[in-house]
DNA sequence: TTGTACGCGTTATCAG
DNA sequence: CTGATAACGCGTACAA
């Protein structure tokens, strides 16, 4: 009469008046079990609460029906990331109809690689989505060679096996950026690049510096981080040089923020003296004065095809291949 | 010869010449191994990069090393909420070091909450924390009395029982926010209030009439919804009602960017004619002008101190009472 | 201190 | 179509 814990498919078959073996194909949908069968299991497992005990159907399976959502880098920047948040909604919307968890393995301090790839190692989930932007060593390597189905947020810096990734198309997105400037009139166009150590600094930079030279004008590039901060040093290092400029392209929508307070201190009217046009459409490009025209990436959609690949790839799949989707030019006030 | 998979305790065991027993003793760190037979044994683990297999030990120990982070809201703004990062933050910093594992566990579409009951009550985690900000129906009531260790990310609303929970002072922060208004000389102070569902919503809005009240102010009060755009009808409304307000405490930054452009279209000065102080310290804060002067929450220590209590109620503490932190005022230039 | 043997809840393989 | 029964990998009384 033990009857503490959830009750088990023991219990379901004798409360049936079937076998566990019944049970079990009920509980799985197997084709094969008479209608009437079914409607006494499944009434017994109303009654009793039954829910499948994960762990022993993992131990048998080998199949944990979760995956996980790995970032492999210590840097806190990543989840006050809008880019962060978004991925996870589509990432979440896609894995809920499906049995799978997501499990979140975050590398907790820099250099602890080794707890994360033993993890994935560990066979304790069924794959895995890696969201990662910055160039790390040989880390990155190590985890496209899993004998895991893995996808990457982005075209992973340093990784020279083929691997499956989603990405938007960061040259085509700042082309799309300058090209806008451009039909604007303006052609002293200067921009506030991302650290060359991460796809989206230098896809970004890339796509500035074809349409600069396409054009025939002269380049005026200042780095940034990707924060207020640095944003705010680049822009201020860019107009001492270059106080001339009357177009600018942010690699980031925070780092633009930083550049329209820069300006308006050095009494340059935004869009009127200079046009500004950032990248990511968060929500910061809304709450500026004045708003952002900027580069829109498809955040849920690139987390659901995310989600997609691996699922994809846990039921056989074989991709090893980069997607690109499209960014969306969003005009506003600053350009 | 089956070396297929993962090594298991019996290999390493075969390996080091002892007994599964003694394996499974070293590798969870019984005392009472002599110090020789440790040594034999860690190497044969190194050796076969052995590591636990998860299900395996969950079946027999009816623990599965892993808590959930519910989030019981389809609610798509919790993520690009930089409240939900933070904490994240301090979540996954105090999980680390621990074996335990965050999945994550997120009400996909409005309605679906039987989906995360039946998770959270199938066992498939040692404890959970509650992300929520709404109140909903009865969803809170039911996720507080599940027998599982639980602990809520603020007051629940509509909880009847007791839980444990942690929380900023919101009540103590709106006081500070109008406090220092007040000390400003200012004598018509406004407050755009969140929705009163919500906690935070309803405690920062208390704050804010108690310290008016104590003046022998008149109260001006407009309701938003935590968004951008809600926040920017608040404003249109309390400045129609009110236009000679001269300090406004808005419930949070991103309602009080809105409230900086409002003021910026209708020619009113920011701190000048208005001082205007937010609530949250998001990035948001620091990327208008100008900059935001706003009341912070120590985010990382509330999903750390989360984190900490349920791992405690996992250990078998009884905890079932709030958890209140300060808040701290962060003077920039909007106030 | 170490080894033996059993059970945890499922799935899967065979018979029937 | 259904029922025994053998794994799956591990922890732990109990015995040695």
């Amino acid at each position: 009469m033990k009857e503490s814990g959830s009750p088990t498919l023991e219990q379901v078959a004798a409360l049936a008046g079937v076998s566990r073996a019944t049970v079990s194909r009920v509980v799985n949908r197997s084709p094969k079990v008479l209608p009437d069968t079914v409607a006494a299991v499944e009434r017994a497992i109303g009654q009793l609460g039954y829910v499948p005990n994960r762990a022993a159907r993992a131990l048998v399976t080998r199949r944990t029906d979760s995956v996980a959502l790995v970032v492999p880098e210590p840097d806190s920047r990543v989840f006050s990331d809008p880019f962060f948040a978004g991925m996870l909604r589509g990432v979440s919307r896609t894995l809920a109809p499906t049995s799978s968890q997501l499990v979140l393995l975050i590398e907790p301090a820099e250099g602890d690689d080794q707890r994360l790839l033993r993890y994935l190692r560990g066979g304790h989930v069924d794959g895995a989505i890696i969201i990662s932007h910055h160039w790390r060593d040989n880390v990155l390597q190590e985890l496209a060679q899993l004998p895991l189905p893995i996808v990457f947020s982005a075209r992973p810096l340093g990784v020279d096996v083929p691997v499956a990734s989603v990405d938007v198309d960061n040259v085509a997105g700042a082309r799309t950026a300058v090209e806008y400037l451009l039909s604007l009139g303006r052609r002293k166009i200067g921009t506030i690049a991302g650290p060359l150590d991460m796809t989206a600094g230098l896809d970004r930079l890339t796509g500035y510096k074809e349409v600069v030279s396409e054009a025939g004008l002269t380049e005026a590039v200042a780095y940034g981080d990707f924060t207020a901060d640095g944003g705010e040093a680049a822009a201020q290092q860019l107009f001492d040089q270059h106080p001339d400029l009357d177009g600018l392209f942010v690699a980031s929508d925070l780092m633009a923020t930083a550049a329209l307070r820069v300006l308006s201190q050095r009494g340059r009217r935004v869009p009127q003296d200079v046009a500004v046009v950032g990248f990511d459409d968060s929500v910061m490009a809304t709450t500026t004065t004045p708003k952002l025209t900027t580069i829109r990436q498809p955040l849920e959609k690139l987390g659901a095809r995310l989600a997609e690949i691996v699922l994809a790839k846990i039921g056989g799949a074989e991709l090893t291949s980069p997607e690109i989707y499209d960014t969306e030019l969003i005009i506003r006030d600053s350009a």
